[in-house]
DNA sequence: GTGTGTGCAAAAGGTTTGCAAGAAA
DNA sequence: TTTCTTGCAAACCTTTTGCACACAC
């Protein structure tokens, strides 16, 4: 269980102000055992589900922005009219299976890490993600 | 050059009325030497440009997802506020051009065969898509 | 007190929908 | 003639913006 301090002092650290909601977001966000895949409106659900309390979309889009911007959360890159976040934030990739919207991490040995051996003249590579779709075994797509 | 009737031949086969608007867009879509990678504001400004000629937003948007559907177009995961689309249907990757927001196709042998060692299971895998995430080389973001 | 952050409502931008008119079979 | 397709406008949904008020320092 992460204390308030610890979110107090981690926002302070990046120049952001650790304001009541920001510190509420914080503990939906970082408050949790695992993974948290999230839409924005996943999120505000869950701050009224969890903390009984609503934050103004507004303010829940800037901090998430803040966040990711700070690194603190990864957005994921999937097509979509929502944009999915990650609480996550080491180089991972993820199985979204089609049919139900879910996202599921996968682990470090579930793909050999990627080599890329050609190199764009005058860029770096920032990130390499894999999206590995799924669908039910038993469906036959044509 | 790729003749109408091919692109007639092609719908029909597909349960499409090969209608005159439908083949406007295969002849914007597919007569070209290279892989076109868009989002639906450039087929029309592409459609507007080459033909001269509007067609509605609606229809570009029902014959983009008809032809996806159909497998003639693939959809790139990339979180956008926009959809794209490739007109290279082989399962392949790109870069994706964070400052610019350019796709570039990888080849072949960009990357080596992506080996998805762990099943979800009741699940098959459709699709495996990377994104190689590029910026300028003399640029450092913290 | 000064500068940031918040919240509301309105606006924006992409995409979808309903429906009447038109075209293909 | 029947069925599918088109086009328009309205609706929808997510995200952004402007601005007044409130809070952090």
């Amino acid at each position: 269980m992460i204390k308030n301090l610890e979110f107090t002092e981690k926002l302070r650290s990046s120049n952001l102000r650790p304001t009541k909601q920001r510190l509420k977001i914080c503990e939906v966000l970082f408050n949790r055992d695992t993974t948290f895949h999230f839409t924005i409106n996943d999120l505000v659900k869950s701050i009224s589900e969890k903390l009984n309390e609503k934050i103004s979309l507004a303010t829940v889009y800037n901090t998430v922005h803040a966040f990711k911007q700070k690194g603190y959360l990864k957005e994921i890159s999937i097509n979509s009219d929502k944009s999915y976040f990650d609480t996550n934030i080491s180089e991972h990739h993820h199985f979204f299976d089609e049919q139900t919207g879910e996202l599921i991490d996968c682990n470090k040995n579930d793909i050999d890490v990627i080599n890329v051996k050609t190199k764009i003249p005058g860029k770096k590579i920032s990130s390499v993600e894999v999206l590995i779709k799924v669908a039910s075994d038993n469906h036959n797509q044509n």
